[in-house]
DNA sequence: ATAAAATCGGATAATTTTATCTGAATTTAA
DNA sequence: TTAAATTCAGATAAAATTATCCGATTTTAT
């Protein structure tokens, strides 16, 4: 579905925003250890989602990465799925069309839309926040 | 959604099915030239499909590809999609969690659930004899 | 000022996926 | 029986993705 990068991404920050709740900035060794994910391929991925604004990035010590508490409730997955994974997922045909369209459909066109477009609602209508509630309260996880 | 070779794979196996319809035997370079894919590789599918018994192959010249028509309308997209991609599309986790599963459910887990749910239900109830239909009469295509 | 703690940026490496090549085996038909 | 047309199998190559390494830069605190 996503690629790894782009779970990675989601995952750290979804930990960034539960911290950033808190008022703390967390450094990319933490995040890795608390999302288990390889620490320097993470902090490729943040350095995206720092370039697009998405979190915000500070250097030296104490430094970190956080996102702006007024911001939190407004970010859904889609803009982090786009950041790190483009649009393919929203646009590519499912059976690799280069030009599957209404007027051009490929055989799964129409079957594949439905689903294609729920998965769209949901992570467009999915925020950090959101997902950050079931992490501080302890009904889900982010790693294991 | 899925890989490449997956895409292929569906691809050649709606062309063998309409073309078994017409009791038409197909080469691997008929059917790389109508879905407009790479031949060796397409041969690799092919191969695959050939050893999970979904498609017949016959050596020698007016050799080829075909599809027993009796099964044609029993094989679902997910019989093609389980011999190539495996089963991660069904059981994989949405942010890549090893251990993911209902007691121990990443952060978007629930909301997940639904979208493969739907994904799953749609590719187990359709048929190649069912896709090669809109081919038949032109109102779907494998290329361009 | 200086040392330490962090991110940043670019190069490189490992792995997986996609793709190609080549020769062997099989089958058909002349 | 031989040549041609095919698939088959294994090796190899290319490309994309995932992952690591290292030195530069920035910032903090002493």
């Amino acid at each position: 579905m996503f690629s790894k990068a782009c779970e990675y991404g989601i995952r750290a920050s979804i930990y960034i925003t539960l911290k950033s709740l808190q008022n703390v900035r967390v450094s990319l060794k933490d995040i890795a250890k608390e999302i288990d994910s390889p620490e320097a391929f993470t902090a490729k991925i943040l350095q995206q989602l720092a370039k697009s604004k998405i979190i915000d990035s500070v250097k030296g010590p104490s430094g970190g990465f956080d996102i702006n508490k007024k911001k939190i409730e407004t970010i859904t997955l889609t803009e982090i799925v786009k950041a790190i994974d483009g649009d393919s997922i929203f646009e590519g045909c499912g059976l690799g069309l280069k030009k599957c369209s209404e007027k051009h459909p490929c055989p799964v066109h129409n079957k594949f839309k439905k689903v294609r477009e729920d998965l769209k609602k949901m992570i467009d209508t999915t925020t950090l926040y959101e997902l950050s509630l079931g992490l501080k309260d302890g009904s889900t996880f982010l790693k294991h």
